[in-house]
DNA sequence: CCCTGTGAACTCATTCACAGCC
DNA sequence: GGCTGTGAATGAGTTCACAGGG
């Protein structure tokens, strides 16, 4: 932002913030739903209401797209999910390969909403080869060694990984040397791969934990709001056992048996 | 932190950073890898790197834990297990219930980082008639109308919704309402909750959506390089079309055709 | 008036850089 | 000497509050 209209094209340039994009989905999903209702026009309160943050913050993701609203009116349904599909790249179509047929992998070959919205299932690659010529969702299932030659003949630059986590890093390193630049990640393994690549991930057990976390701690308030002294997990300190003054482990070694695996 | 140690109890108490409690799954996954494999100790560079970030990040995170480092060594390998599990609240065990026993649900159920970590799967329930009594992952599948006794009877404070988009706000209001206070959900859908209750969100679309993004710009920035003037999502500018200027749609309304569904 | 668009203030998060301790 | 722990500096993101166009 700064002081003045810096050098700039004509229109606002690069650099949308990376919150803002991330929640562009949100909006653009919201005003879907309204454009099938036939709604013509939306303020920002109630698109901010249906997409589940604040007006203020909405306003200020639009204007990092330009000013596409009208001042006293709101925003035009169907010109604003054009302008948010055309930003987030979703007029164009995506094929995605989903590498790792297991559970997760068919599930989401399987799901619908991938299809929506400009992205295609171009491949399914499994190393079992079993399952090679198998159909999931209509799609025949590849083996692993043609994995190259797969994603470039697809064009494949967005892979969805859903191998066991021993392999997701092997699986990465090869989808990006056959040109993918674009990962999202279901495998609970960091992966590490060269600039210019993007990684994203989802892991179900990272969002558990954190909301154990919060749970906790709603457990701990509550019974500190009934008076008792409860168990807030600092308030329980005195830890169980502690390396030892100046030392290594402590040879007590004495800990709870935590974490099964 | 700050002047002085202020009127706090003995140790540090409340108010982790989000973005430190969101970290401390990863750190505890790495950690995990390293007892494993027997490692005594690491050092906050070392662990950095196998949890993906880096190091003054790190240091900065386990500070708001407490002081659990050595100076000029590192940190004991299986106390920061401990450490973290307790902090995380993974010392006790938490019933999870997953509603929504389609694809998805019986991917999660069947997936094994559910079981690890504190998490066991309680129950698994599900709106259809015909699939009650069905086993999935070895659990038979309850019917949607017995879910608050389910609930309750389990002791369930986090629930995992994998319905359809449609049914999702229905069933987390049953899931509020039976007691549940944690949520994570896998639905397309913006779910309205009372205060106390945290839900998080697994959206494969939108994640994808946010690579399309990026992919697209680098795509842009590809040609740019290359000399040619590029599809660059900005430059491209001179909309399509335009609200009339003083009025809604615009009746010429012509559109690219975007958006499937 | 109504509602958008946006500087300015503020809050939260990351990074730097070094004092302190082993 | 090496590595943690942490104030201070910087940067990103959010919220405020109001100017400005319909």
């Amino acid at each position: 932002m700064a002081t003045g209209r810096t050098h700039r094209p004509a229109t606002r340039s690069r650099g949308i913030p990376e919150a803002t994009v991330a929640r562009l989905p949100l909006y653009l999903r919201a005003l879907t739903a309204l454009s099938e209702r036939s709604v013509p026009t939306v303020s920002s309160e109630e698109l901010a209401a249906a997409a589940g943050v604040n007006s203020a913050k909405l306003r200020k993701d639009f204007s990092y797209l330009g000013s596409y609203g009208t001042r006293g009116v709101g925003y035009d349904v169907e010109y604003l999910v054009y302008q948010i599909s055309r930003e987030l790249g979703l007029t164009q179509d995506w094929p995605v390969a989903i590498v790792g047929i297991g559970n997760l992998g068919a599930a989401l070959a399987n799901y619908g909403g991938f299809a929506s919205r400009g992205f295609r299932v171009a491949a399914l690659i499994d190393a079992d080869p079993a399952m090679a010529g198998t159909p999931v969702a209509g799609i025949a299932v590849q083996h692993t060694d043609d994995l190259d030659r797969i994603i470039s003949d697809n064009g494949v630059s967005i892979g969805v990984i859903t191998t066991p986590p021993g392999a997701a890093q092997q699986v990465c390193d090869r989808l990006v040397a056959a040109g993918v630049t674009s990962i999202l990640n279901f495998a609970p393994t960091v992966l590490s791969v060269p600039d210019g690549v993007d990684v994203r991930k989802v892991d179900l057990s990272i969002e558990l934990q954190i909301l154990a976390f919060h749970e906790q701690r709603k457990a701990g308030e509550e019974a500190a709001a009934d008076g008792r002294t409860a168990v807030d997990p600092d308030t329980e300190e005195a830890p169980p056992m502690r390396a030892t003054p100046a030392g290594r482990k402590g040879p007590d070694g004495d800990m709870p048996a935590v974490m099964p695996a």
